[in-house]
DNA sequence: GCCAACGTTGGC
DNA sequence: GCCAACGTTGGC
């Protein structure tokens, strides 16, 4: 479901008119080792590994990625009742595992600015301390926010099509690309969060070397991803009405390629224990396609940058040794 | 190819 | 609305 953006190459955007590219691995993101550790004690009971046993493994082929699931309903938002603090995440649900709870904050949680989230959700009530959150939300809001967002650059076909979309690609791209595909909740509300100016990782995903590989900016906000409604696409979303569209997109363009990846792995060297990306979301949801970042996080990791530019050129000029 | 994580489903 | 089952993601 949640896709990191994937590029599907159709013969209409063979030529890359920003119509169409994926997004994948959402979704969705890792904890210090590799994989957020698990509360749940239903599952602890029961580890998955059991039942899939049970059950049988899934295809070997990989199935159709995001296109058909989604979440159960963001049509359950009606039945959002909750009081002013917590919130059921973005679209709550008729049915199903109780949809975790945020905090106004914590959903509005990008750093210098108030949320704008919720297009298509109902209004939150405004915290009792009101006037004290409208000031901080003034005091932050200056400067861009920022994101990371996935994509696979290899080629994998679903669906008949290819979903690849690298940095080059994007690079190559001679207008706005259209970051479409995204098929999960929180992917999609990170998307939504997004305003023009703000600044994404562009992260390599479903690959040898997963990483991140370099940046973008937000020229567009949240649109309607038409990608869903169309049965032969990839990304269909046969639950999505287009009287209340589900999934949207965000326009991106290409920044800069670094010299080199930022390794997941690096990256996860970092988030050990008290490590300044110990918060990384798409570290601890290691599955979410579109993450925030914070700004603190995201300096650091441009420096890491530097620093990997800095070495690699003093290695190049270092004197050879001639054969 | 394996399988942890976790979102969603749907019976109760 | 709880929760067991199950499907998918994506790093390894």
């Amino acid at each position: 479901m949640a896709p990191a953006k994937r590029k599907v190459n159709t013969a209409a955007d063979a030529t890359s008119t920003a119509a169409t590219k994926r997004q994948k691995k959402v979704v969705e993101p890792t904890a210090s080792s590799s994989r957020p550790s698990r509360t749940s004690l239903a599952v602890a009971a029961a580890p998955r590994s059991t039942r899939s046993s049970i059950s049988g493994k899934s295809t070997p082929v990989k199935p159709a990625k995001s296109t058909i699931k989604g979440s159960a309903n963001e049509t359950a938002n009606k039945s959002a009742t909750k009081t002013a603090t917590k919130v059921k995440a973005i679209e709550g649900r008729k049915r199903g595992r109780p949809a975790k709870t945020t905090t106004v904050e914590e959903e509005a949680a990008v750093p210098g600015r108030t949320s704008n989230l919720l297009i298509d959700v109902p209004l939150r009530e405004k915290p009792a301390v009101k006037a004290e959150a409208e000031e901080e939300a003034e005091a932050n809001n200056e400067g861009p926010a920022y994101f990371l967002m996935k994509a696979e650059p290899e080629s994998r076909i679903e669906k008949g099509k290819d979903v690849k979309f690298s940095i080059d690609d994007l690079k190559a791209a001679s207008e706005p690309e259209g970051w479409d595909g995204v098929r999960n909740p929180v992917a999609r509300n990170n998307m939504r969060l997004m305003m023009k100016g703000d600044m994404a990782f562009f992260y390599h995903s479903n690959c040898k070397v997963p990483g991140i590989v370099g940046t973008m900016e937000i020229v567009q906000e949240h649109s309607v991803d038409e990608t869903a409604f169309d049965p032969k696409h990839p990304y269909f979303d046969e639950k999505s009405d287009r009287e209340k569209p589900k999934w949207c997109l965000v326009h991106v363009k290409f920044v800069q390629k670094f010299p080199g990846m930022i390794k997941l792995k690096e990256l996860q060297k970092y988030a050990k224990n008290g490590g300044v990306l110990e918060n990384l979301q798409v570290l601890k949801q290691s599955r979410l396609s579109v993450s925030k970042v914070a700004k603190k996080e995201w300096d650091f990791i441009m420096g890491l940058v530097d620093a990997e530019d800095v070495a690699a050129m003093s290695a190049a000029h270092q004197p050879q040794m001639t054969v």
